[in-house]
DNA sequence: CCAAAAGTGTTGACTGTACACCCATGT
DNA sequence: ACATGGGTGTACAGTCAACACTTTTGG
């Protein structure tokens, strides 16, 4: 394609913000950069999109190179493009959030040792670029997404107690709900349903396990 | 900056969906395109990004130079990059959203004669690339923020009466609205006041005229 | 028997929705 | 005087939010 230079030619990259919950919090999957700039700084998994890619595809491919999964909960978020994002020069990154329950995802120490773990959203180090900000956005798009919405699904594992449900809600929106209020909520709207087993192993009463109805994405009227 | 070519190097425009309200109905500015691909068939306002521009800084020249305003409601949409949304290769296209009172908005005949108009949203003409489905999302995005935010101050005159307000409303939203309801909504929320003059001119009794307290953003705890 | 989490309903406040008539003006 | 849109309040239903005790299990 032939295009006067008077135009920007601008480096296009994809950046994916990973989550899941882990121990009750919401956690963001984070690597070590291997390479400059920033070489050794933590940072959101991404990259450049290569021929015959698309910026979805692209993003499916991080997910699987660095979390191992497939088939995950993804949406486009954001195309940051501020002027000096990115020391280089101009660089687009098209960004996407994915919801992963944690024990579908199989981080992968890469050959590159980019060092993947999960951190805490809440406390998060200071990472390469703006990818501070990329994820104070996603947080801020996945907590309104909750409301409306029965993305949770998608962080939850096949099986799940009421009340680790709610501590992921309580997780991403960040403060306490009460306990018979949710219950009555999840139950009223229908989209669960118990198993018909118990949680065992603790040391404590067992748990009635619930599953999704559906995996398929939702709108409610309301939530909470 | 240096990169190997096994990535890929796509173009990238801003394409802008440019909102008004006129005659009680929503409505876009399409353009004529002046040149190939899609010669003369009706197609959103864009271009390539400039040396020295952001996607937003390209949206606000657009702007200024198709619909003649400045300083309007702007918000970014999307990315759209479908493989084959252009038959020259890859262009990714950030989409841009704005709203803007039609009595601010001068249309421009351009030198390149592009025959800029307004066309309601529920009868659009076959568009160039993919820009039905990029009005489509547009009217989706506005339609939900409309929901949850005072973004419809960015749609209207200085001074209007609560008819044209709800009026409005009714076109994005697509349905009636009770009257008693909507008026008593709309000055419970305390974003609008009287502004002692009354509509004048018509052949029946002149209506108060509002005008909005504050012309900020700003979340709402609920809408209608 | 004790510790720890599971489970369960009611009430009052608030919000949303449905609904019909009189008023002020211009012609 | 009449046609046109302007303007106003009430009542019912549904939803949200606050709140405390009993049950089951493992140790």
């Amino acid at each position: 394609m032939t295009k006067p230079t008077r135009f920007l030619d601008p480096t296009v990259t994809v950046d994916v913000v990973i989550f899941t919950v882990e121990d009750g919090a919401l956690k963001a999957l984070i690597i070590k950069r291997a390479r400059e700039p920033f070489q050794g700084s933590p940072a959101l998994p991404g990259g450049f999109i290569r021929r015959g890619e698309t910026s979805v595809t692209a993003a499916e491919r991080i997910l699987a190179d660095k979390a191992g999964v497939k088939d995950v909960y993804l949406e486009q978020l954001y195309t940051f493009d501020e002027p000096h994002r990115d020391p280089r020069g101009p660089v687009f990154s098209v960004t996407y959030f994915a919801l992963a329950p944690r024990d579908e995802i199989r981080i992968a120490e890469t050959a590159e040792t980019q060092k993947p773990r999960f951190s805490p959203v809440s406390a998060l180090p200071k990472l390469a670029f703006d990818h501070n900000n990329i994820i104070g956005y996603a947080v801020e798009r996945l907590r309104s997404k909750l409301e409306y919405t029965n993305a949770a699904y998608s962080l939850l594992p096949k099986s799940f107690t009421l009340t680790e449900l709610q501590k992921i809600y309580e997780a991403i929106v960040n403060r306490d709900l009460d306990k018979r209020n949710f219950r009555k909520k999840f139950k009223e709207l229908g989209l669960i349903e118990p198993t018909g087993s118990k949680s065992k192993g603790g040391r404590r009463r067992p748990a009635e396990l619930y599953r999704f109805k559906s995996r398929k994405p939702r709108m409610l009227k309301k939530f909470f």
